[in-house]
DNA sequence: GTGGTCTAGACCACC
DNA sequence: GTGGTCTAGACCACA
């Protein structure tokens, strides 16, 4: 049981992001690429807190919003898991979907600066080439 | 000198970005848009606290963040104007710049979404033209 | 926990400057001269408020700033450490640097009243060592 | 009638001290140093506010207060003038006193950071230096 | 428990 | 008139 939640998550400290949403954002990133498919399990609690060195309520309480919303299931005396109805396998429009509301900020600030959807596109083009450099 | 402070500024009342964050961001758009110019004096703590209906402090304290910022200036007596050395006119480069960090977190999100530029810029434009379209 | 913040605070309630300034300044002196090292968490907001009888705005506003201006860093749900990159140790320069603007004032106003360097060194003198004999 | 008032003030715009304050310091200083002697008179307020382009009311605050610590002397019709029993010629012990409040900083603030007399001095020898060598 | 934000209302210094 | 500071007390997000 080595190292299994540290394979899942990473979370930046110090981000402005909550951690608990971060941990969120990350299960459903996995669930979307198929990465986790439906059925399997998540490390638990316990060991995502010792591993990730965050307070096992703040796990605990992304797990459960995840299982409001019905991403995780709770299987009692196991852990939870990856719901069965879940996005199956690879869903390009569930990944889709979670690019829209980034995306709106996007067109929102360019046009409080006004900035022309070309320009913007040029500028992401750039920076996109910039960071697959820096890899 | 009605409504001078409606024309400037528009807060979402409960967008989640603090009233005074909204207000930093909005002095900061006009100054580099050139709607607001060097020397140019803003409208008063009190008069965009009635107009807005928010209270005074939030006002002040977005301008004084402003003004360690550097961004105003603090004019004994008179109130804050735009500062002489901040960018003058109508700078694309300064407006650009404030684009870059949102852009940055698109592309982190798409990668881990194994989503490639080309598809990212496809949502981006059809988000751009429902937008338009809805004005 | 009794004290914690009577141990690095002393406000003089009316000096003219503002407690949130002291607060401040007594925070980075603490910094250059290693008494608070990086890590290290400060009082809570609420502690100090309740000790130095001053309104917990106030106080939260000094740490606020300090965060601003790199000094402190805000650890989410655990208070206010001491920022890492913050001069570690005992830096005998930055003591020093805080010193710089009080000594230029000095210069200033010695030439406005045209007293030579020498007069208001012994000056200093006697004025050292007449504080000395008070302790 | 011209730079009348320039010759006697220098006002640091926005050095954060007070204009009214300036205008008092410098008129102490000039009566301490015996450019301005007993009897002479000073710059209308009007003909002071318009050469260094602050507000009247500013400059007839400072005249005010001069005027209630015993400095000035209102001198009807013909505006104000340096009170006889003011300070009469150069008056060392006066501008020494000047010079003591700004001292007793320098000890404290020298206290707080543990830098020692020698210290101290050494450093506003070489500012003294360095300010004599940009003139 | 932590700090962040906001409100309502007061007083002050300055111009 | 301007902004700066402080208080008292409330609610929220996060760990």
């Amino acid at each position: 049981m080595t190292d299994k939640a540290r394979a899942y998550f990473q979370i930046a400290a110090s981000s402005g992001v909550p951690i608990y949403r971060q941990l969120i954002d990350q299960v459903k990133t996995h669930v979307a690429t198929g990465a986790l498919k439906p059925g399997e399990f998540l490390p638990s609690v316990r060991q995502v807190a010792a591993e990730l060195e965050v307070n096992p309520m703040t796990v605990s309480k992304a797990y459960s919003l995840l299982e409001k919303e019905g991403v995780l299931e709770f299987a009692r005396g196991q852990g939870m898991k990856i719901r069965e109805g879940s996005a199956s396998g690879d869903d390009l429009t569930k990944r889709e979907d979670q690019m829209v509301p980034l995306l709106k900020e996007v067109v929102v600030k360019a046009s409080q600066l006004s900035l022309g959807p070309e320009k913007v596109t040029r500028m992401l083009g750039n920076i996109w080439k910039r960071e697959a450099d820096h890899e």
